[in-house]
DNA sequence: ATGAAAGCGCTAACAA
DNA sequence: TTGTTAGCGCTTTCAT
């Protein structure tokens, strides 16, 4: 292992002024670093208000700002938090991070993002490499394939929250969508619409959240339609991928009334396409409803129905659980957060009962 | 000002083994920290083969890995650019920061990211923040509401690339799309096609984007079709503003045969909302043609025309030009890069000509 | 209420 | 080829 190569030119400097360090604050406010420290973190129960009032005064004249590294070098801490995305162009993502984001401003907290691209290798990379930024805290949207990796972390103590995807073991706290009841509400739904067969387009259980969606909609299904579920898993993400599966689940269940549930949003943009290029019409030869509200979903063919996940919220928790960990109790036993999702009623499900 | 309040708890510490420093290392490799140090910065000739190797074996042994906070607090640099993005939700900028992302990563730098939801104050702190934790250099989507702030950074010589969005003033780096030029493809396809008048549809001019799509329409517009331009600005971002607008532009091209073009996939949204809302139908009604491939622009109706934007490589020109910067040549003149864009034509615009 | 001094873990002159 | 040493800018005992 060997780490960096070397570096030809360097010259990024304090945007106000050049170089201005606590030393220089301390000179010119007539007081020693230390008291500057002090009023750095704030302790002003440590120094008279007269020096408390010259050293704003000076910090704002010289343009001061603290050199972070070098109080984390000392402090143990950066005030930083590391976020590790499977997928940063699923909007579910973006939204996500917009929470994160949003969240962490409010606790003075900076963020750093990678994403994976789905790759268990960069996903351990990355996590390592944030521990060397020596960020306060990991939030984790994982490829769910470094189980053993996530476990050392576990034992090591590193504050690590898992958003959206969970992990088999109960090792970190977790905050996701709550898939199993509204997978339960979206199939009451289908039923009451007259809807008699509903199968599941998915790809394949790669991870956590997919296994969840799955095993909702197994169970869903035997409860409410009792019948034997039927998952159609969707390969390659090319548009061809889909038909004949389009094709088989027609065959499947002929002669019912037939409706698809998806798994997220690329499924559904999947099954839409596929059934366009068909020739098939929603709602009345096959209703359509999946998960994520995204933006087009309500435009096409007068609306697609759709579960909308609470994916900002979920960022914010993500941070909030992270903050309760480092200010609170960081031997807190992991939770899993699950928040509440909502199902959008469009015409994709609204089926002529009787036709 | 003051910066930051106590820290009750702190446990981050290496994952692997605890704390083990460059004097740990140097101590079982029985050389010392300096030429640890050499090692770390790939400084191999200064060591012999034997040492190098027993370097190696002894780090991957203790699991030790660098301080990057140390290191940058010595060396002046962190191998992290920050990128701050005016709104982290949009498609286009999740592209962009894939783009970065990935193209940071084979130059062995980390991504600092935050959204500024396009507030000019939070934009100044953010870069601040930036500076303090000593980023090597800043990838900038900017409101366009900083110049003079901006332009100290530029006099203080930090290196920064504005993304997508230029400023009026030539003081930095710009990696941007060729709006200009594919507004005079999409003008002279609409022309062929046999649209006699087209208005541009638009969010108000906050942007440099903005302001420059809406310039080189003007211009194509003129040179095109020999006609006064005619912009329509979206004010609010709900369904209800565009209604009225659209009504005005049917009125003032009566008799004509109308395009729209939009600025943005936002803009289409809006458009292609309010045309669904009114009854009309394209390609016949209106034509319509936009900025943004957005995935279910392909989807609503057989398809909308847009404009393809190679979000995904101006991110990666944004850290190819900062890399030339930092190790190369760092007074290099500012340099405006124009990526093309592509036109996809779709049933938006396939207007009968003889109805 | 304030300061002196010893590091945090690393890099880089300067010596050898 | 290798080591010694003096910091980088801050925080934090421990004195006073």
């Amino acid at each position: 292992m060997f780490f960096g190569t070397s570096y030809l030119g360097v010259m990024l400097m304090y945007a106000r002024k050049k170089n201005i360090t606590i030393v220089d604050v301390a000179a010119k406010a007539g007081v020693s670093k230390t008291t500057i420290s002090r009023y750095l973190n704030g302790k002003f129960e440590f120094m008279s208000s007269a020096s408390r009032e010259r050293i704003a005064a000076v910090i704002e004249e010289l343009g001061y700002r603290p050199n972070n590294l070098a109080r984390g070098l000392k402090s143990k801490h950066s005030k930083l938090l590391g976020v590790v995305i499977a997928d940063i162009t699923s909007p579910f993502s973006s939204i996500l991070l917009k929470g994160i984001s949003d969240c962490c401003e409010r606790y003075g907290y900076g963020v750093l993002i990678t994403n994976t691209g789905d790759d268990p290798k960069k996903e351990r990379e990355y996590i390592l490499s944030m521990i060397d930024q020596h960020v306060d805290g990991i939030i984790l949207n994982t490829t769910g394939k470094n189980q053993e990796f996530l476990l050392q972390l576990a034992k090591d103590d590193v504050p690590l929250v898992l958003a959206d995807r969970p992990l088999a073991v109960k090792a970190f706290d977790t905050v996701r969508t709550a898939d199993r009841e509204i997978t339960f509400t979206a199939l009451g739904h289908l039923r009451e619409r007259g809807y008699t067969s509903v199968g599941l387009f998915m790809e394949p259980l790669e991870n956590g959240t997919r296994v969840c969606r799955c095993n909702a909609y197994q169970d869903a299904y035997r409860e409410i339609f009792g019948k034997m579920p039927q998952v159609y898993f969707i390969e390659k993400l090319e548009e061809a991928a889909v038909i004949p599966l389009l094709q088989e689940f027609q065959q499947d269940n002929a002669g019912e009334s037939r409706a698809i549930l998806t798994a997220n949003g690329v499924a559904t943009l999947q099954v839409v396409h596929g059934m366009k290029r068909l020739g098939l019409a929603f709602p009345d030869d096959i209703g359509i409803c999946g998960f994520d509200n995204w933006e087009w979903t309500e435009l096409v063919d007068d609306g697609i129905t759709v579960i909308a996940q609470p994916s900002y919220k979920v960022g914010r928790e993500c941070v909030k659980r992270l903050m309760m960990r480092l200010y609170r109790n960081s031997k807190a036993l992991p939770r899993s957060i699950e928040l509440p999702c909502e199902l959008l009623v469009r015409n994709s499900t609204n089926r002529q009962v009787n036709r």
